[in-house]
DNA sequence: TTATTATATAAGCATTTACTTATATAAAAG
DNA sequence: CTTTTATATAAGTAAATGCTTATATAATAA
């Protein structure tokens, strides 16, 4: 677990999740990574067990995994770090997550 | 600090050094690695802040740095774990720490 | 002084990592 | 059906990582 959330990238995609689903679009809008990129990082965090993934449609969406066994120290980490819950509303004032609903 | 304790050996080291004081001899003995290897990691560990290291004779002693902006989170990491103290304990029994006092 | 002990550093190397580009799959739309 | 959109996977690659062995440094002991 310490070692998938090590990675900034994956850090920061584990902070939007944690936040609400999100599906694979939403995260390359708002993460400076490539799509493939983005949906490696994502097959990680799925292995480990840190994400649940649902198709729905044609998007599949990645939620937090409260399941996990270290669930409740995840949480811990993810809410220390400084907010990212103003980019997330930035984007829905935009709407450019709308489509994903 | 996250990729720092993202590593099984660093993780395992900061329990120790958590615990208590320890100098790198006493890390050599208990952990499955080379000497260069732990001093290794000691570094990499001292460059991010995480630990202090202190000088007392021949032996260089490392401590957990407290003053680290992340310390409270990386106490509720490393206590979230499985205790290492028991294996400590065991080691003074043995009285093969004794020696770096 | 020389020898010993504790630790650090350097160089080399195999493995892992995190990306890239290109392509495959899967669902929905036309 | 064909096309488009969303996502996954494959192959390649440069860089980072974590060790190894050999050697340097630093302090103490003889």
């Amino acid at each position: 677990m310490l070692k998938l959330l090590g990675d900034q990238n994956r850090l920061r995609i584990m902070q939007f999740i944690y936040e609400r689903e999100c599906c694979v679009c939403e995260l390359v809008e708002v993460i400076d990574l490539s799509q493939p990129a983005i949906s490696q990082h994502l097959r990680k965090l799925r292995d480990g067990g840190l994400v649940r993934e649902q198709r729905k449609g044609s998007w599949v969406f990645y939620r937090f995994n409260d399941d996990h066994q270290t669930a409740s120290l995840m949480e811990h980490i993810i809410t220390s770090l400084p907010r990212i819950k103003d980019e997330l509303e930035q984007l829905e004032r935009e709407g450019r997550n709308v489509i994903c609903d």
